[in-house]
DNA sequence: AGGAAAATGAAATTCATTTTCAATTAGTTC
DNA sequence: GAACTAATTGAAAATGAATTTCATTTTCCT
């Protein structure tokens, strides 16, 4: 197993234990499967990954799981323009948006420190004390732009 | 009525024309009522205030009103954090972006055209060719802000 | 006025998300 | 390791906003 991964195991339990829940057999396998495969998922889709392999573990403990390594900073929901919840792996430190395609529906994913100040700086102009942002591009991928210019 | 009001009532008349669709009373009472609130509006609120004086409009027609706005480009959709889908008016050139309380939920407007020259530039590190975006900076505004620093 | 097509509004449907609840399991104590 | 308690699980039900359906009404042509 990754170290990345088994670190993130290790600090899911750490939250669990300081919190009263309880490690399980299903929430360890639903948090290796998420932090491994690292993409935006809709619980759905972990859903159907994990029962290929794991036909006793129920979409209702994916969707909870994934609230859990929500809350305890392991990843987070993000909601795009198909309104969907999906979810990512997070450290705590790394933040980042996203570029989203309108006919493939790639995403990228990207981290500008301009960008970042200007928002602070946008904010204080107007008295706003900001604790986060959503930034998302909509438009189309290299692959998928016209070839013409 | 409003000067502005009535020429975006005319706007509307005009798009509905020229695609075969009809003018209808309920459409314009509506879009009346939306365009001079002019606020970030549900359809279920929009539909409440105008059902107070008009008890024979229903919620479909309220919400189908707004879509067919938003197709004219009369309006926009927008959905923040709270996940629910709320309209503008908007006329064809102007663009903003918003800056959202978490306390009182007040939303206030900017436009920022350095904002929008970065994401271009962003997008095009990447290939991407931008369509639309979605800025929204969330945090405590003047009012709510923690009376300290 | 007559007729075709679109609009209306109440009710039903959809669909992701969230909750409920009875049965099971984990972690602690003896 | 057995007993106990509280948390977890998973199927099913509930929720709620968004959307569709359909019988009836209205608009807009001629
Ligand atoms: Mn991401
Ligand atoms: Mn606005
Ligand atoms: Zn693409
Ligand atoms: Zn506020």
């Amino acid at each position: 197993m990754d170290r990345q991964v088994s670190e993130k195991k290790e600090q899911l339990r750490a939250f669990l234990k300081e919190r009263g829940f309880k490690s399980t057999r299903q929430r360890d396998i639903i948090a290796g499967q998420f932090l491994r495969c690292g993409e935006h998922l809709t619980a759905e889709e972990l859903y159907k990954q994990i029962s290929r392999t794991h036909r006793e573990i129920g979409f209702t403990t994916v969707y909870r799981t994934l609230k859990l390594l929500s809350k305890s900073g392991l990843a987070t929901e993000r909601v795009f323009a198909d309104n969907l919840t999906r979810y990512e792996p997070l450290s705590s430190e790394d933040h980042h948006d996203h570029l989203i395609c309108l006919r493939c529906g790639s995403i990228t994913e990207f981290e500008n420190p301009k960008m970042e100040k200007l928002q602070k700086r946008i904010a204080e102009e107007f008295g706003f004390n900001t604790v986060t942002h959503k930034m998302e591009l909509y438009g189309y991928c290299r692959m998928c732009r016209k070839p013409d210019k």
